[in-house]
DNA sequence: CGCATTACCAAACAATCGTTTGCTAGTTTA
DNA sequence: TAAACTAGCAAACGATTGTTTGGTAATGCG
């Protein structure tokens, strides 16, 4: 039995076209606003042909979300290996790629912010904790910053996050590129955490 | 015809029993998981009842939008006439006023920023528009600021809606005030644009 | 070859969806 | 008081929802 792991068992597996597919329709429409017609008719199938691979349309996203924090988590670490020096230039390489991911990556980066996990009950506790898996990992990268006494970190990242989040809201293709964003992004907040409190003003 | 225009005919009227059970609907399970019949049973009414008050779901919505706009416009401006002074602190008392609407003002607010307007496609530009006559006094609010040359009024306006509208996710009742988090918001982008670039540094 | 598994199709299921229609008790208006 | 309007109820409409069931070509293994 020379047979390479490659192939689960048969050539035509269409298991992956279902969930790209899908990842597009949660991405623009939604999990409530995608109905399982929607994205079987998309991928040239039947409604109830995605039940062998999937047992659910939760457990659908859940897939979909998987794939997508497996993808942007890899981005971010492929651009922190090229970057070991300054704490806060591999804060900004993360920040550049989490941003080129979600507005010129794939569409299962971006469901991960355009989904909120309570649009799925039932899945509710397993997307949460997806999400944390990756955001985690901007937690140690912000506690690795020297920041000024009283700085919080968890704080700035919430921030971060925030402010990184809901640029798909606003962003247009053809202006400012992705990774020019998150550099002015951390331009922002960088010299304010440099500094220190220079000065406690007191309205 | 003594009447006064306080009420528009009859006393029992259920318009605005229906407009506060769909904005906590809406803001808790979103627009397309959020049925007629969840708000019809809510307010103790039949599905077809709606429709007397709406034409449409997506008209609901949009109702719910215009009051969410009137309520989080309200209580900015009421903050910002009681500090006529410094624009920093100007922006500061914004936020304060912003994030108290969403996280411990009425349902209203929180809908504007949990439902996204492509949502509702019928009512997309609609809502668009709503959103922007509200986000649009933030924009004078930052442009009055005493930002350093090269310093984008806009990007840190998004950069704050976005941080400020993320909060919802992960707010937990208890902690700290939405009043302290506006403040240290504003704290941590405040000191970058006031001592300007102090250096341009290279990566 | 023969058998089991894979990867679907075809068709239907009950439930729920947004919405419409006809009707009516109660209130205003004239 | 008679007519008109208000604010719903009651019941249904067709369409769509997520899901299930039974069957079946094609492929895998022994």
């Amino acid at each position: 039995m020379p047979a390479s792991a490659k192939h689960k068992t048969q050539a035509n597996n269409r298991r992956d076209l279902v969930l790209e597919t899908a990842a597009g329709f949660f991405m623009r429409k939604g999990f409530n606003g995608t109905s399982i017609r929607d994205i079987a008719t998309a991928a040239g199938m039947l409604p109830g042909s995605l039940y062998y691979h999937f047992p659910s349309k939760e457990a659908l996203l859940v897939a979909v979300f998987e794939e997508g924090v497996m993808r942007i988590c890899d981005a971010v670490e492929r651009a922190l290996e090229a970057c070991p020096g300054d704490p806060w230039e591999r804060l900004q390489v993360a920040c550049e790629a989490h941003l080129e991911s979600l507005l010129e990556g794939s569409d299962f980066a971006h469901v991960i912010v355009r989904v909120i996990p309570r649009d799925a009950p039932g899945a509710e506790n397993e997307l949460v904790a997806l999400r944390n898996d990756y955001e985690t990992r901007f937690a140690t990268l912000v506690e690795a910053l020297p920041l000024p006494p009283g700085g919080d970190p968890s704080l700035l990242r919430l921030m971060l996050i925030g402010a990184m989040n809901h640029v798909p809201l606003w962003y247009r293709e053809g202006g400012e590129t992705p990774s020019s964003l998150a550099r002015r992004f951390i331009a922002n907040l960088r010299h304010a955490q440099e500094i220190g409190n220079i000065q406690e003003e007191r309205t």
